[in-house]
DNA sequence: GTAATTGCAAATTATTTGCATTGCC
DNA sequence: GGCAATGCAAATAATTTGCAATTAC
């Protein structure tokens, strides 16, 4: 498999965009801490390797590496837009704790294959799915 | 079944809160109107009854239903938070045309199951759940 | 060389809040 | 009558955009 960097500096060339340290660094750094970072903190840690690269920079690169494929904008219900890579990794779903925010990811093949189904039932081709299950978590439950 | 106006009311007199020809006014018209209006989209339409009722009124007054249980917040990606009247329906999740926009309310009771019994598997207790399928209907795939 | 990229600050968009006034219960 | 609600305008918060200077290819 691709290394991750590569896939986007093709996907930059095939654009004709071009590849740029700043784009290298912010890249990198998702990579390297792939929790489910917002714009905002990413472009915290990206600060702090290069003090120079600006916010509108960090936006304007998640949007780029979003389009490419490498990285998914996610979706909790609070008002930021969270971001995790997802080139080479398996789609999953995600189980949420509302008291804690505790993020489990799932996946389940039967709910998988269903939407297919479901799709297909109404004549939709699905390109893909967003699922989202909230509830409370084993340990804020006992508190 | 009660009527929604009267459980709204309900809702309020047990919050010690009141209720008000605004607030009356804003919940008729999304009943009526019920596509998937955003705020915006419900003032404009409010204010066509009153014009004296301000956006932040509306706002307040969805939150509101949202909390009562009567209106449900959605949130398809694209920045709007949208609501529509959940009360005395059924849950519903969302296959949405990427091309057109359309959107189709769909149920289906074996995904249904399997979430409950993932967050059980987990340990979570499943308050609820947003399900989105993104495709391509129909009538734009001819295209 | 030239078009894409950058950082900055200002602009936008969606939503929230402070406050003086008004109006339910 | 008293506390909640309203409308307005100003404040936030997240993200986008215009622009002059810089840089990758």
């Amino acid at each position: 498999m691709k290394a991750p960097q590569d896939v986007f500096a093709e996907y930059l060339a095939n654009e004709n965009l071009k590849m740029t340290p700043q784009r290298r660094i912010i890249l990198d750094t998702l990579l390297k801490q792939d929790d489910h970072l917002s714009s905002e903190e990413l472009y915290a840690r990206v600060k702090k390797r290069d003090g120079s690269i600006g916010q509108a920079t960090v936006y304007r690169t998640l949007k780029l590496l979003s389009d490419s494929g490498l990285v998914e904008p996610l979706d909790f219900a609070d008002g930021v837009t969270r971001y995790e890579t997802s080139y080479g990794k398996d789609h999953h779903d995600h189980l949420i704790c509302e008291r804690c925010g505790k993020n489990i990811e799932i996946v389940d093949e039967t709910i998988e294959r269903r939407q297919e189904q479901l799709a297909k039932e109404h004549g939709f081709t699905l390109l893909r799915h967003k699922m989202y299950l909230y509830g409370i978590c084993p340990d804020c439950r006992k508190k």
